[in-house]
DNA sequence: GACCCGTGGTA
DNA sequence: TTACCAAGGGT
């Protein structure tokens, strides 16, 4: 066991990727360690979401608020904005309730232990392992998706997945080592992102290649295997988009809860089967020739968009109207962002 | 365990 | 174009 680890590491110290937030190995064998609060902030970005699309909101982030207390001290409103376009608002939720408990509770310091880092709003199983290990280098076992087809693949299991994961977190517990565990953690991650690929793993050229069990089998592309997911449905909906004669444009920040909540968008009807109107104010709406379309992670959404101008005077039943100058459309979540390209572009205020 | 929750890249 | 997939967490 301890022979594959090292092979892991060794591999690691001349393979490691670069990140923004990562200290490199030769820096973390001279015992230099990142600082935690990059380090939480890059595993709640990289939850379900690749490294490339990480760099910039981390880097955007750290710029804003470069200490945990800045991040505390921030208005939920900058916070939503900033993370806008990185899906999974709850995280970013769930980031600001987070800052507030590690200031509030822990003296602005991130606890270093597995279990203490668990009770935090946004931290769960994976991500108390991931920082304990790599801000703290703790010897605790992550189990990710990367991690999971490694070890699917190393033993050749067979179970589907997610009933397989107590089994596979045995096996990479009983592969953590008790050296530089930090840096093992992110070893076996990077081979899973680099070599030991969903599709078409590089078998020919994995440090693990002689141990791998699923490859002398021939079964390393097919695993791990995964219970089949239900189809998505389509759902419809109404987006209603209204102009002030001085160039303000009717938002809303939704519900907290839910699908897009706590972001800003335009009012709409529910999405569903069979939407029901709900215009904001009354207006003479026009239809856009274009749909917008989006999908979620569990269902397609189809939008029709109506639109309309309104005097000065209007007063909107819902939502409130945000001053030309102060409305950013990268502060919309991807599917308002859709509308508002398609208004944009097809009519002459955009 | 089941379900909800975004987005962009890739084959 | 469709379907799968990515450093998961909350309920």
């Amino acid at each position: 066991m301890r022979e594959r680890s090292l092979q892991l590491l060794e591999w690691y110290d001349v393979h490691a990727r670069s990140m923004p937030w990562r200290v490199p190995p030769a820096d973390r064998k001279a015992g230099a360690l990142p600082d935690p609060y990059g380090i939480w902030l890059s595993e709640v970005m990289l939850q379900q979401t690749t490294v490339a699309a990480v760099r910039d909101y981390w880097r955007k982030f750290m710029g804003l608020w470069p200490t945990v207390a800045d991040l505390a001290a921030a208005q939920d409103a900058d916070v939503m904005a900033a993370w806008a376009g990185l899906g999974y608002y709850a995280r970013a939720r769930n980031l600001l309730k987070c800052a507030r408990a590690v200031v509030a509770d822990h003296g602005g310091v991130f606890p270093p232990d597995h279990d203490t880092l668990l009770t935090l709003p946004g931290i769960g199983p994976y991500t108390a392992a991931a920082v304990a290990a790599i801000a703290f280098d703790q010897p605790e076992t992550v189990l990710d998706g990367n991690v999971e087809r490694v070890m699917a693949r190393l033993y050749d299991v067979h179970t589907p997945l997610p009933a397989a994961k107590p089994e596979l977190m045995a096996l990479a517990k009983a592969l953590t080592p008790q050296e530089r565990p930090g840096d093992y953690a992110q070893a076996v991650m990077d081979l899973g992102a680099t070599i030991c690929t969903p599709k078409s793993p590089a078998c020919g050229i994995c440090p693990l290649r002689d141990d791998c069990m699923a490859r002398i089998a021939g079964t390393a592309p097919v695993l791990p295997k995964k219970t089949p997911k239900k189809p998505v449905p389509v759902r419809r909906g109404i987006a209603y988009v209204v102009r002030r004669d001085d160039g303000a444009w009717l938002l809303e920040t939704r519900d907290p809860k839910g699908l897009l909540g706590g972001m800003l968008g335009f009012a709409g009807s529910d999405w569903s089967d069979d939407p029901q109107p709900a215009p904001p104010l009354d207006a003479e709406w026009q239809q856009l020739d274009a749909t917008a379309r989006h999908t979620f992670t569990h269902f397609h959404l189809e939008l029709t968009i109506l639109w309309t101008r309104v005097p000065g005077n209007a007063r909107p039943a819902r939502g409130h109207f945000v001053p030309h100058n102060d409305f950013s459309p990268t502060a919309l979540p991807t599917v308002m962002r859709k509308v508002f390209d398609l208004v944009a572009d097809s009519l002459p205020f955009g």
